[in-house]
RNA sequence: GCGCUUGUAGCUUAAUUGGAUAGAGCAUCUGACUACGGAUCAGAAGGUUAGGGGUUCGACUCCCUUCAAGCGCACCA
C-alpha cells in the first residue's frame, strides 16, 4: 500500500477512500495466502496438557479442577525442565503435601502424554521436561515454516491515530517516540490480522501558525527554504521564536509600565496582530490564506523528509483547517438526547460528575467550537468514512483526561463503537534537566538526533574494521539503518506508558540489550548460512538429540506468534522488542557452545543450519513489525 | 486542594498478570576455543521492589496509608 504525501490535495475523498480500499483488500489477501494453522503448536501442547491435568485430578482425587486454576508457566532457567505445572491449587483436592501431588500427577502425565520425558517436582512446582523428539519435530513442522508467525486476517478494521504535529516548529524527540510507537503498534496490529490505517491529524491552524507568518512577515526578507538552504519545517520554525523573542520583550516593556503580566500579556500589540491575523484566516482573506498555503507547504516538506527517514509512513492526512469546526451538529444532537446541557450564558456542557469525572464545556458560549468539540466531530468523520471497529489515539499522558471525557461523551451519547476507542497514553520524553521546551532552546531536534546516531553508528562501525570493501553507498546505508535501529530500540523497549529520561551527553548504546546487538546477531546468522551453502528448499533430518542451548531456542522461538499476540492485545510493541533480545541472545548462546559448520555428523549441520535460518527469520520479522531494520552484514 | 500516572541494583530496565532464590543490559572486576563474525560468550559483585500496614499457602503485582516525581483540573489546542 502506498503512502500518501503530507500535504497532498485530495479533491475527492470518496475517490480517495475507494482507491484506498481496493489496496487494503489486496493487502489482506497477502496475508490469507500466508496463514499457516500451525502456528499455535505450543498452544495446541498447552491446551493438552491443562486437559490431561484436569483428567490426572479427576482420577487422583475424584474432583473437577476448573481450566482457569491449572496455571502453566515456563520452567525456570535454574530447573530441569521446560514447563511447570504450579500443585498449589491441586492440594486442596489432594489433601496432600505440594510435592506428593506433584509427583503423583506427574506420574499420571507421563503415562498418557508420550512426549513428556521426565518430571521433577520441587516445592509445589511440577517441572515437565518434553523429549527432544518433541522439540524437534515442533520445529520442523511448525517453527521452521516460512509462514510462522502469521495470522489469518481477523476481519476487523482498526485505525491508529499518530504523529499529529502543529506545522509551527520542527519534529523533536518527544515527537519520534509517538512515531514510533504509532508505527510499530499499526504495524503489530496488521501482522496479528487487523485491517489498519494509520492516520495523522496535522494541526495546520490557528494561533501558533500565525506567530510564524507574522514574524516571517515582518523580518523574512522574503527567505525561503530555497533561497536560505534552511529544511522547511525549520525555517517557520525559526520565526516561531523570533515571534515569542519580540512578545516577551514587548511583555516586558508593558510590565515595565506598570501592567501587570497578564495585562501584558494579552495586550502586547504583536499577539494581539497575531490574534488578527488568525480572524483574517478564518475569515478566508487571500493574503493571508496564500501566506498559510506557502509556509504549510515548507513544513510539510521538512516533515515529509523526517518521515522518510523514520521510516514511519500514514495512509490518511486530517488537517485540523478541515476539521476544526466539525462537531457542531453532535452538540445538537447531545442537546436533543439530554447529554448535553445549556447554561444561561448560551454555553453547552456536560455534566460527569456521576462518574466522577467534573462538568465540561463542550460549546462556548458565542456558539464556537472548543477542542472536544472538533474531537467529538473528528471521530465521527473517521468513523463514517472507515467505519472501523477499533480506534487507537497515540497521544501523550498530559491528555489522558481529555480523552477520558471524549470516550465518555461518546458512549453516553450511544455510540455503538465508543467501546472500540482507546488512548495509547506514553510517557513524556524528559531531559535530565527536566521537559523540553521549545522556546527555551531545550528540545532535542529530531533531525539532529538521527544525524548524531547515524554518525555514531559510522564511527563505531569503522572502529571495528567492518564495512571495508564496502562500496560507499551501501556504507551510508548501513549507518542509517545501524543508528536507528539503535534510537528506535531505545525508544520502543521501554513500556509506552513510562516516563522516559534521555541523557543527549550519553550517548546510546550500541552493546548488550540494544538495537546494533541484535542486529549484529541477524548479520552473524547469514554470514554462517551463506558460508554453509544454507538453501531453504532443502530439506533435512531431525537430530536424535537436541543440546539444551538447542532445545532452549526451539522453545523460545516457539513462542514468537504468542507474543506478537501478545503485544498486539496490549497495544505494546516493547513485549515484542524484548522477545527479540531473549531470542537473539538464545541464539548468540546456542553459537558459542554448540558448532555448526563444522558439526561431524552431516544431518546435525543442516539442522542447526536450518534452526539458524529460522532464528534470522525471526529477528528479521519481529524487528521490521518494530519498524527496525536488520542489516545482512555490518 | 482534588484526580490520574509512575517509583525495582549506581544508571537503563524485565518479571508469563498472584507463584520458586526478583531476571537482564550498561558501568566495575575475572575469564573464553590460534574466531562457523569478540558489536559475542561464561562468571563475580551489586536489591528491605520508595517507606509502613493489610489480604493470601504465596505479593513487585491486589487493598489502605505515607513519601517523592510527572501530568491534568481553561469559554487554550
Amino acid at each position: 500500500m502506498e503512502s500518501l504525501r503530507l500535504g497532498q490535495e485530495i479533491p475527492d475523498s470518496s475517490a480517495f477512500f475507494h482507491i484506498f480500499g481496493k489496496d487494503i483488500v489486496s493487502q489482506v489477501n497477502g496475508y490469507i495466502s500466508n496463514v499457516n494453522l500451525q502456528s499455535y503448536m505450543t498452544d495446541v501442547l498447552l491446551k493438552q496438557l491443562i486437559a490431561h491435568t484436569q483428567q490426572a485430578v479427576k482420577a487422583l482425587y475424584h474432583s473437577d479442577i476448573p481450566e482457569n486454576q491449572v496455571a502453566v508457566q515456563e520452567t525456570r532457567k535454574e530447573f530441569e525442565g521446560q514447563l511447570t505445572i504450579i500443585v498449589f491449587p491441586m492440594t486442596r483436592f489432594s489433601k496432600k503435601s505440594p510435592e506428593a501431588t506433584g509427583t503423583e500427577i506427574g506420574a499420571y502425565l507421563q503415562r498418557h502424554m508420550p512426549e513428556l520425558a521426565a518430571f521433577n517436582t520441587i516445592k509445589g512446582f511440577l517441572n515437565l521436561s518434553f523429549s527432544d523428539a518433541y522439540w524437534a519435530d515442533l520445529f520442523k513442522t511448525t517453527v521452521s515454516r516460512e509462514s510462522f508467525g502469521t495470522f489469518a486476517a481477523n476481519g476487523k478494521k482498526l485505525m491508529v491515530e499518530y504523529s499529529s504535529p502543529n506545522t509551527n516548529k520542527p519534529l523533536h524527540l518527544g515527537h519520534i517516540r509517538n512515531n514510533l510507537l504509532g508505527y510499530a503498534v499499526a504495524e503489530i496490529l496488521k501482522a496479528y490480522g487487523y485491517e489498519v490505517v494509520k492516520a495523522n491529524l496535522v494541526n495546520d491552524r490557528g494561533i501558533h501558525i500565525c506567530k510564524s507568518m507574522l514574524a516571517w512577515e515582518r523580518w523574512g526578507n522574503g527567505e525561503t527554504p530555497e533561497s536560505s538552504g534552511i529544511k522547511g519545517d525549520h525555517l517557520v520554525g525559526k520565526y516561531y521564536v523570533l515571534f515569542d523573542k519580540a512578545y516577551k520583550q514587548e511583555i516586558d516593556g508593558l510590565k515595565a509600565q506598570g501592567l501587570s503580566e497578564e495585562e501584558a500579556k494579552r495586550q502586547a500589540p504583536i499577539i494581539r496582530e497575531a490574534q488578527q491575523m488568525l480572524q483574517q484566516w478564518e475569515a478566508g482573506d487571500e493574503r493571508v490564506i496564500a501566506l498559510w498555503k506557502t509556509m504549510n507547504g515548507w513544513v510539510y516538506q521538512g516533515f515529509e523528509e523526517t518521515y522518510d527517514r523514520l521510516g514511519v509512513d500514514f495512509d490518511k492526512y486530517y488537517y485540523e483547517s478541515d476539521t476544526y469546526l466539525l462537531g457542531k451538529d453532535i452538540i445538537q444532537e447531545g442537546l436533543e438526547k439530554g447529554v448535553f446541557f445549556r447554561k444561561a450564558d448560551n454555553s453547552v456542557w456536560i455534566d460527569l460528575t456521576a462518574d466522577g469525572l467534573d462538568e465540561k464545556l463542550v460549546l462556548r458560549g458565542d456558539g464556537t467550537s472548543v477542542y472536544i468539540t472538533q474531537d467529538l466531530g473528528t471521530a465521527q468523520l473517521k468513523h463514517d468514512e472507515f467505519g472501523m471497529d477499533e480506534s487507537i489515539y497515540v497521544v501523550g499522558n498530559e491528555q489522558d483526561y481529555h480523552f477520558k471525557v471524549l470516550f465518555l461523551i461518546l458512549e453516553k451519547l450511544g455510540r455503538p463503537w465508543a467501546g472500540g476507542l482507546f488512548h495509547l497514553s506514553y510517557g513524556m520524553v524528559d531531559l535530565p534537566s527536566g521537559k523540553m521546551k521549545s522556546r527555551e532552546g531545550t528540545v532535542v531536534d529530531a533531525d539532529d538526533l538521527m544525524d548524531e546516531m547515524v554518525e555514531t553508528a559510522r564511527v563505531r562501525t569503522e572502529e571495528l574494521g567492518k564495512t571495508e570493501g564496502l562500496p560507499e553507498g551501501e556504507k551510508a546505508r548501513l549507518y542509517h539503518v545501524i543508528g536507528l535501529g539503535a534510537l528506535k530500540y531505545f525508544l520502543l523497549k521501554v513500556e509506552p506508558k513510562k516516563r522516559l529520561l534521555f541523557d543527549p551527553n550519553e550517548s546510546i548504546d550500541f552493546q548488550g540489550h540494544t538495537g546494533p546487538f541484535i542486529q549484529y546477531t541477524h548479520a552473524r546468522i547469514k554470514s554462517v548460512l551463506a558460508k554453509g551453502g544454507y538453501a531453504a528448499s532443502v530439506d533435512f533430518e531431525l537430530p536424535e538429540s537436541l543440546a539444551d542451548s538447542e532445545r532452549d531456542l526451539i522453545h523460545l522461538l516457539a513462542g514468537y506468534p504468542a507474543v506478537i499476540k501478545a503485544s498486539a492485545e496490549a497495544f505494546s510493541p516493547a513485549q515484542l522488542a524484548n522477545y527479540c533480545y531473549e531470542v537473539a541472545k538464545q541464539y548468540n548462546k546456542f553459537y558459542h557452545e554448540e558448532t555448526i559448520l563444522k558439526a561431524t555428523d552431516v544431518a546435525v549441520r543442516d539442522f542447526r543450519l536450518h534452526l539458524s535460518a529460522a532464528t534470522a527469520r525471526i529477528i528479521s520479522g519481529g524487528m521490521k513489525l518494530l519498524g527496525i531494520e536488520v542489516p545482512e552484514r555490518m
